[in-house]
DNA sequence: TATTGTTATACTCTATAACTATA
DNA sequence: TATAGTTATAGAGTATAACAATA
């Protein structure tokens, strides 16, 4: 069973191209996207663990943190005990435009509709052990 | 199992990362890895079916075509019928390229490592339905 | 001296609109 | 007039390197 994981990536190309294409019916840009996603469960982090999260350099950070708190959905906070560190919160605002658009992406479900429930919850089951792998840490 | 879509979505996050990673190594974008993953099937395509591929504007292309054709990894061709028509095909050094980097993709395979044969067998199918399936033509 | 975040620079991708050449 | 592709423009993401403020 070699090419699982071909089939898997065939799933990534495929639902890759879905993602900046709701993200701008928010407008949002992936990286934005990929922000709120880890900000959102009222998780803030400081610039240089949130571009550790991005997987992007630090500098990038500064640029996608501006536009999103330009556009209100974010802030940056001052850390008492560290007047170096900014602390990047969602703001009220900001969590509703996630839970829209998380909304809006997990509503359209094309892909597993072709299955049975039986077959679904064995999927289920099986890519939530994959999920669990250490690699995806 | 509402959730199976979520699970797949979390996949599709995580694997998205090293796409740009990998693609890197080889000093590519991901749009250029996509023009070549269309291309590689020996199958030349005239400027507007590639965007229509790669899902972008057609203007795009164009810089994309560009600079790939700069590394000689594709050519421009002229198409008899039509003078305005340019089918770009992959030169003998794309195809070179394009194996090298899709067997480096392919090659590191962490997620299933940590299910059994059955249990791989068994995900083989599932997703091997789930591929299948219209919403993904 | 080391760390956090920003700025400067340069390159790629992105869409829109205007343009050229051909049909 | 309509179509295929390009060019011009502007905005966003990306990394590297240099920098300021703070530790």
């Amino acid at each position: 069973m070699d090419d699982t994981w071909e089939l898997l990536m065939d799933l990534v190309m495929a639902e890759r191209a879905r993602i900046p294409q709701i993200a701008a019916e928010f407008r949002l840009s992936p990286p934005q996207v990929h922000a709120l996603r880890v900000l959102s469960p009222e998780q803030p982090l400081p610039m240089g663990r949130l571009a550790c999260a991005l997987g992007c350099d630090a500098s990038n950070v500064t640029g996608i943190v501006d536009r999103l708190e330009a556009r209100g959905v974010v802030e940056r906070q001052v850390v008492p005990g560290d007047r170096r560190v900014k602390r990047i919160v969602l703001t009220g605002e900001g969590g509703r435009l996630w839970r829209a658009h998380h909304e809006r992406l997990v509503a359209d479900v094309p892909l597993v509709s072709g299955l049975s429930a039986d077959e679904q919850r064995a999927l289920h089951d099986l890519l939530a052990k994959v999920v669990a792998a250490p690699a995806l840490g």
